[in-house]
DNA sequence: TGATTTTATACCATAAAGGGTATAAAATCA
DNA sequence: TGATTTTATACCCTTTATGGTATAAAATCA
């Protein structure tokens, strides 16, 4: 699935060269849970994706649901 | 803790004039959650907080970290 | 004030998230 | 193309988030 936190994810981290592993190595969450975030898992745990948003300076937080439409990239 | 999103909850709810019980049976979560979301709790389910932030229309996305700044209330 | 509602804290049980790892699939590139 | 890198899927194990509930504290209001 996609989502609005995986999309930005994938896009942030390709846009600075990263692979998945380090990615989380930078972020320090575990390989998979980076897997499991840029595939829109939806029950993932909020401290360890605001791990990884830290890295892009971003944080999770309330979005309006504008649907279809993709906010701050 | 304060955080963007327990903020954003709590100010929302009384902003409905309900209690914490209400929102809880209207999100379909449980109560304690709604309490330890209003507290900032860190170590919760994204899923269980866009169950919540979908009855104020919107859900959790990446926010740029503008520190002392709130956004989108 | 006291009575009532609302919110906070603490405990138990269960389901599942997360880390690690091994393998498969896919993408990248010489 | 084939070789190498990157990403995806599947499994085991440990930790813990969640719901429920019971009680305490705090807030609300007559």
């Amino acid at each position: 699935m996609k989502t609005i936190l995986s999309d930005f994810i994938k896009l942030r981290r390709k846009s600075l060269h990263l692979t998945q592993i380090e990615l989380a190595k930078k972020s320090g969450v575990g390989l998979r849970f980076i897997r499991e975030l840029e595939q829109g898992k939806e029950t993932l745990r909020l401290d360890k994706i605001n791990q990884v948003l830290a890295l892009f300076g971003h944080e999770a937080g309330p979005v309006a649901m504008r649907r279809g439409f993709e906010q701050d990239r």
